[in-house]
DNA sequence: TCTGGGGTCCTAGGACCC
DNA sequence: TCTGGGGTCCTAGGACCC
């Protein structure tokens, strides 16, 4: 028998539609109804990728991830835009403030923020959070879509479930503005048939895995032996697979700051650099950006590393642990200059990126 | 692919120590 | 030497997410 409904806990979670366009379209408001694309620095003919494309451009099959150059071939008439980090973080900081001053039926509520435009909501205090007795999700649900467009301009999709894996997946069927459920009592008729990679935590690789195991779909994942994904996939992801296999996550909703492990930066090159000795500057350069975001978190770095990839597309990264932390910018520079040594200096360099490590907080990480 | 940039966490092998 | 076993740290790479 599953719980009376009025006792179960509720998770909702809570995702923009469209963000980045959304916010693009909110100060240009000439761009509503246009296919608009963001990515990049704006110019289509450009090396960067599609960050949103607005529910306009998607009609042409435009998507995340996808190389601007192709975008504008399937959809010429696309507006394609800069990404502006500085205007999506007011906005996002505004949407999470507004999430934080909602109550539910009276109860306050707990916020975890996923990232610019996601966040999981449960109603309580603390950690944790359960959620008033008797009260209806879906009544909330919508008024927190409300409560958002009326505070910022932008809509939202709300998902409700009983753990934040289900309440996340819900979200989707539920886009865009609108709201949907999905609960253990639900779980596999809505999700039994569909492939793994449905499943938040699980891409195209771990999915390929998984067929040669003769593993499609999440009701295959869920009866699967435990201990034969274990001993493939790994001692801690094995077990964890199983568990989205059947939507078990009982984590819970932790509205605790998140605190930085590492800052990183890096750039793809419009021309592939062929100088070493440019490499080697843009190396200090970029390690220069990253010592200021890091100097911005109050704590040294304990680690410095490299990425270099070269053409066509082969990434290598070095590291190192520093003898001691620092936050030495010519140190620093150095340590990562250093690196270089260890790749080969031979092809064309299509990318670099430096990222430093920090030591960790006093008191822990706590989460 | 014409394939970004910011992150996190896990795994595996080797070094090293007791 | 016919070379144990466990723990920890370091490094490189892989996978995933937004």
């Amino acid at each position: 028998m599953t719980e009376p409904r009025a006792s179960q806990r509720w998770v909702l979670h809570v995702d923009l539609d469209q963000f980045i366009a959304a916010v693009e379209v909110l100060r240009r408001p000439e761009l509503a109804g246009r296919p608009v694309v963001v990515g990049g620095r704006g110019d289509p003919t450009e090396r960067g990728v599609v960050a949103t494309a607005s529910y306009e451009a998607r009609e042409y099959g435009v998507g995340s991830g996808m190389p601007l150059r192709i975008a504008a071939r399937k959809c010429p008439d696309a507006v394609f835009l800069p990404a502006d980090h500085a205007a999506y973080d007011a906005a996002s900081h505004e949407v999470m403030a507004t999430l934080r001053s909602l109550t539910w039926d009276g109860v306050p509520v707990v916020v975890e923020v996923l990232g610019w435009d996601e966040a999981f909501v449960a109603a309580g205090e603390g950690v944790g959070g359960g959620s008033p007795r008797d009260s209806d999700p879906h009544r909330f649900a919508e008024e927190i879509r409300a409560r958002v467009l009326e505070a910022t301009g932008l809509h939202c999709s709300v998902g409700i479930g009983d753990n934040k894996l289900r309440a996340k997946i819900a979200t989707d069927f539920g886009k865009p503005r609108g709201v949907a459920e999905l609960t253990g009592d639900t779980w596999f008729e809505v999700m039994g048939e569909r492939p793994t990679d449905a499943l938040w935590g699980i891409g195209r690789k771990t999915a390929r895995k998984l067929a040669a195991l003769g593993i499609d779909t999440v009701t295959q994942l869920a009866q699967a032996d435990a201990r034969v994904l274990a001993a493939e996939l790994g001692p801690t992801m094995g077990p964890w697979y199983h568990r989205l296999g059947r939507g078990v996550d009982s984590s819970p909703v932790d509205a605790t700051p998140w605190v930085p492990r590492a800052h990183g930066r890096e750039e793809t090159y419009q021309a592939d650099l062929e100088d070493w000795a440019q490499v080697a500057a843009e190396v200090r350069a970029l390690t220069r950006r990253v010592v200021a975001d890091i100097d911005r978190e109050g704590r040294p770095a304990a680690r410095v590393g490299i990425k270099v990839r070269f053409r066509p597309f082969v990434t290598v990264t070095r590291s190192l642990t520093l003898p001691a932390p620092s936050n030495d910018p010519d140190l620093l520079a150095e340590a990562a200059v250093s690196l270089l040594d260890r790749v080969d200096q031979d092809r064309p360099v299509r990318l670099l990126g430096v990222r430093l490590e920090m030591t960790e907080p006093e008191g822990g990480y706590e989460r």
